[in-house]
RNA sequence: GGCGGUGUAGCUCAGUUGGUUAGAGCAGCGGAAUCAUAAUCCGCGGGUCGGGGGUUCGAGUCCCUCCACCGCUACCA
């Protein structure tokens, strides 16, 4: 099989918050790739950096009172150390803040520049006088245009209440979030690159080849390229933490402009560190190119980002591979329930090669989101590593440690040429992403190996001295069976295959070393290759969690907002999800009458047996007046949290036989649902019984 | 609203180009074994494959429709 030049990135972190649980899907995803690419003797170079430019990060810069250099260093040093904790291996780390990526982006916008591509227009947008900075919409919140809304304290690019979307200019009564004052609005030039110019190349390449999965060619075809491609703002003006524009003082390229250019300036450091030409990387036919990314982040890999390779001439993805998100415990992660969990909380507590291991064996090649579960995660991996995998070794090296092995291998009924016949089954699960499928494949061979170990009895064979011979045949096929597993397993758990090669005393570096027995080598004594991890452990991380993020709550705001996105959502306002509740009906302010808001005092919360969703509460309206109300608020809050709070009830709602008896009324709350239930408070003051108007 | 995706045993998921009584792991129940980190092995139970309609000799697998859930809906993309 002839060797393969293949070039892998992450996605690049964001040089505004620390790695967590949900980061590692892809950094894991992407090593396990990358090892097997190397076991199977490919040439392979995995390389990310830090994504360290925009406004987040200036913002944070100012608020800490140290330069951006300083903030961007100390955050890179962090990243290096949570990968390292789990194994990812980076051939090499950059930064987008590098003299390669200013060069870079300058090579990249000359060409984009003599294509034709760049055109110069107006834009409007709040700047906020007491900073000195244009807002981004996220640091912009007022109230909502829509006259039937008007609801306060909104975000700058669309409404929680309503849905509405509008630009922070045309909120009413806006606000910096920066320092308070009114924003002005100001023109500015920006530069914008007129992606409709390399509409056929894109329909083209999107549909061709397996440059991506079908849905994501789909979703493209269907959302973007059925229309005309807007024209893309690349330019933000100054100040903006970023490399200014050569030919365009005052002008910075917008974070999403050098960030993947990110990918080629980590790579050219790379090849200056060991002597390789660049240009054999990513100007040569020879290489394959393949990015692994979320998918919240789809739009920049798949459109801009080939449109600039190809305008300036860099070679195009062979594949971008998209995963889905991670969720914990079914839900998105959540601070409050300790499922918000960073790279170094989970490593104070658990072993990293069995998230390695949990995550293989969810994921497949498509963009679902993956589900951590705390009770299968602790059972899945005691039972497949160490019940299963590990327990071969276990069971059978104390037989012969500190001796040899069989000097010929020995009748196994066929077993290990049976697992080594799957190899080409496996790696093929492996290079198409389908990991999951790879882990059943091999614990399927495990199971085997098991009851071999379980029908041969060396246990019975030890008691025996005559059947010494036997015995060691017995542990020869054991532990040669072990070790095949672990070869399948090493680019996932490299840390056990580590272990194995002292164990074993027989080096591991090839995936073909799974097709030929050891015979006639060492046995080391045997000692333990991987712990159980037990359930306490995971819950004491998440009580960790918890804490961690109540220090949090006493830093500053952004530094919240951004520990609240997933890995790319630092670049967007991860608010507007809820806005996707269409607007109901208009109504006359005669309608509105009709309900009668009420403030109330929750005297009672109480769990309900049988339900999943509800809370039993009786609502006090003062002077004795009680209501009792069942309210689908079970996953958001504890009840013995609810009691002596106000808060507001439809008073005059007909009342409601449910299941578990009758529900005279309801709570008011915003939220999507599930735990994303937030109730309303009235402010201090308010007393029960008052109606709401 | 539009677009994309998902819906298979209690849980997590496989089901390849439509083809014999729908599979695995975990969990549950019953046995065996005791070398091993209470880890293993054997057996059992459990699904109208979201609902309905259609194409076909035959559909979890193709078509239509409805329902539920998730995501996206672009000048922070």
């Amino acid at each position: 099989m002839a060797q393969r030049q293949i070039l892998v990135t992450s996605a690049l972190p964001y040089a505004n918050g620390h790695i967590h649980i949900g980061h590692l899907v892809e950094y894991i995803q992407t090593d396990i790739w990358v090892r097997f690419q190397k076991l199977r003797g490919n040439r392979c170079v995995y390389v990310c950096a830090d994504d360290t430019h925009g406004t987040a990060i200036m913002i944070r810069a100012r608020r800490e009172g140290r330069s951006e250099e300083e903030v961007i260093e100390d955050m890179r040093e962090s990243h290096i150390a949570d990968f390292a904790k789990f194994d990812v291996e980076f051939d090499n780390y950059g930064s987008t803040n590098s003299d390669e990526n200013r060069e870079l982006c300058g090579e990249l916008w000359q060409s984009i520049r003599e294509a034709g591509l760049v055109v110069e227009k107006d834009v409007e947008q709040l700047f906020d006088p007491e900073a000195g900075t244009f807002l981004a919409d996220r640091f912009v919140r007022g109230t909502c245009p829509n006259p039937k809304c008007r609801s306060e304290d909104q975000p700058g690019d669309n409404c929680g209440k309503c849905g509405t979307t509008y630009t922070p200019a045309e909120l009413i009564n806006p606000k910096s979030t920066l320092s308070g004052a009114t924003p002005e609005i100001r023109t500015a030039k920006h530069l914008f690159i007129e992606l409709e110019q390399l509409h056929s190349f894109l329909d083209e390449w999107i549909q061709s080849g397996d440059h991506l999965q079908s849905e994501v060619a789909n979703y493209l075809k269907g959302h973007f390229l059925g229309d005309t491609l807007r024209d893309w703002d690349i330019s933000r003006p100054a100040p903006y933490f970023g490399f200014e524009i050569p030919d365009s003082p005052g002008n910075y390229w917008y974070v999403w402009f050098d960030a993947p250019i990110g990918y080629l300036a980590s790579t050219k450091q790379w090849c200056a560190a060991n002597g390789e030409d660049f240009d054999s990387w990513w100007r040569s036919e020879q290489t394959e190119i393949h990015h692994f990314i979320g998918k919240d982040i789809t739009y920049f890999h798949t459109l801009f980002w080939p449109g600039m390779l190809k305008t300036a001439g860099f070679n195009l993805p062979e594949k971008v591979h998209i995963h889905g998100f991670l969720t914990v415990a079914g839900e998105k992660m959540s601070k409050s329930r300790g499922t918000f969990v960073m790279a170094s909380t989970y490593a104070k507590h658990l072993p990293p090669g069995v998230l390695r291991y949990y995550y293989a064996s969810k994921l497949g090649s498509g963009l679902d989101d993956i589900d951590l579960n705390l009770e299968e995660f602790v059972s899945k991996v005691n039972t497949d590593l160490v019940n299963k995998v590990v327990n071969l070794a276990s069971r059978s090296a104390k037989f012969v440690a500190n001796q040899k092995l069989s000097d010929t291998y020995p009748d196994d009924g066929n077993l290990f040429a049976e697992a080594a016949a799957k190899a080409s089954e496996i790696a093929a699960l492996y290079e198409a992403c389908k990991f999951s499928g790879a882990m059943r494949e091999i614990m399927a061979l495990a199971d085997k190996a098991n009851k071999y170990v379980e029908d041969a009895q060396p246990w019975v064979l030890h008691k025996d001295p005559e059947k010494a011979a036997e015995l060691r045949d017995v542990c020869t096929v054991s532990l040669n069976l072990f070790r095949q597993l672990v070869v399948y397993l090493s680019p996932v758990l490299p840390e056990l295959a580590q272990q194995t090669v002292k164990l074993l005393n027989a080096p591991m570096n090839s995936w073909d070393e799974l097709q030929t027995p050891l015979t006639g080598t060492p046995v080391s004594e045997f000692r333990h290759l991987m712990k159980r991890i037990e359930d306490k452990q995971v819950q004491a991380m998440i009580e960790d969690s918890k804490e961690d993020n109540a220090a949090d709550a006493g830093a500053s705001d952004s530094e919240n907002a951004a520990a609240e996105f997933h890995e790319a959502d630092t670049w967007k306002d991860v608010g507007d999800a809820l806005a996707n509740e269409p607007l109901a009906n208009e109504c006359t302010i005669d309608d509105f009458v009709k309900i009668d808001l009420r403030v109330a005092r929750i005297i009672e919360a109480n769990h309900v047996e049988g339900a999943n969703k509800l809370l039993q509460l009786t609502l006090s309206l003062g002077g004795g007046e009680t209501r009792n109300v069942f309210a689908g608020i079970k996953a958001a809050y504890e009840p013995e949290t609810l009691v002596g709070r106000l808060v507001v009830c439809v008073a005059n709602l007909k009342p409601r036989q449910m299941k578990f008896g009758l529900s005279q009324g309801m709570v008011c709350a915003s939220g999507t649902g599930g735990s994303e239930v937030f109730l309303l408070s009235p402010d201090t003051g308010s007393v029960p019984g008052q109606r709401v108007h």
